[in-house]
DNA sequence: ATCACCATGTAAAAGGTTACATGATTTT
DNA sequence: AAAATCATGTAACCTTTTACATGGTGAT
């Protein structure tokens, strides 16, 4: 259900095309905290237009192809407000990575360190993404609304997440390389 | 897939049941990278025969209903060594709380500032489970061998997280309380 | 007695991914 | 000329969740 609530409060923030949506779920805000692809915004677009929740209107632009734009309507605006009254639910937590934790052993040391390595550049990479997403908040810091404190503070998450993943590889590297000196000792 | 691996690489560490192995998601090392409920272990475990990456054996116990108990196979053990040595995916950022940054100013700020406050409060509960899982191997940092080491430091990550998410709900509140000190001065 | 825990499965529904399908415009 | 971006959809498949189904043992 969330990428429902989600597309609804893209939309309740400024009507937009599917393109324009999936867009922010690819790079754009929604990357934060949320993934989905095309094809399931456009679908799930449909669903919300049978359902009155939101409504279409097809807009030609000189020298473009015509793009569908979507708003909503007071019936998806009682339904998004409606649903952001009640707990979230949290996250489950799904890292392929921690097979490595019953099995690592059976493979070599070094395949298990270099993917860590990996997923280290990886993370940083992602940091940096999330970075620049916030720079229009942190460059007026002083001076957010409440409605620029929101996406802050969610951008904000976004990034600690990513750091505190590029922590725990060298942390995980560290201890990785002394138990290794432990078991050369004994 | 991860489901399937992650249930290879506890049956390569010792035989269990499937009651066995869904105790070891629900509260288990699992819990710290996976979730996965009985139902969906039991099907797995009965794809995983059919194709003899596992096998099975009843065991009956005194004054208990029997059990089925599952080894892993060479067969098995081959698939997970290879899916080891593979690339992981990332995890893909699945947080539901993320739609209050683009509609969290259809709410009062009260049910934004409670409901992170509600959530700080279940991280810093499944922070202190996870310290308890590490306390076997925190115990004996410096005699770590690599098994122990693998697995110290997938719970590390799982305490990690769950404490840089209670960092976030401190540092959010103080965000959203700034943010709003500065529209009452204007 | 009631609750928690042990123990194992099937089936339907919902949600998400991948592949298929198409075609124009803008930038390099 | 090729690649990236704009623009929208359908269908099949895979994964996950929820509901259905059952019943014994041990502790309070």
């Amino acid at each position: 259900m969330t990428l429902k609530y989600t597309i609804l409060g893209f939309l309740a923030s400024q009507p937009r095309s599917g393109y324009e949506i999936a867009k922010e779920f690819a790079q754009g805000f929604g990357s934060c905290f949320w993934t989905a692809s095309a094809q399931q915004v456009y679908c799930e677009l449909t669903k919300l237009k049978q359902q009155g929740e939101i409504i279409d209107e097809v807009i030609s632009q000189a020298g473009r192809i015509e793009k569908r734009v979507y708003s909503i309507t007071a019936k998806g605006e009682k339904e998004i407000i409606n649903w952001l009254m009640k707990p979230t639910e949290p996250a489950k937590i799904r890292e392929e990575l921690g097979v490595m934790g019953i099995a690592g052993h059976l493979v070599d040391v070094s395949v298990i360190v270099s993917e860590i390595e990996r997923r280290r550049e990886f993370h940083f990479k992602k940091m940096r993404q999330m970075e620049k997403l916030d720079e229009p908040f942190v460059n007026k810091l002083e001076l957010l609304d409440i409605k620029d404190a929101y996406m802050h503070i969610i951008i904000r998450r976004a990034i600690s997440y990513q750091k505190e993943w590029v922590m725990w590889c060298d942390e995980a590297i560290q201890v990785i390389n002394f138990s290794l000196q432990n078991s050369n000792i004994s």
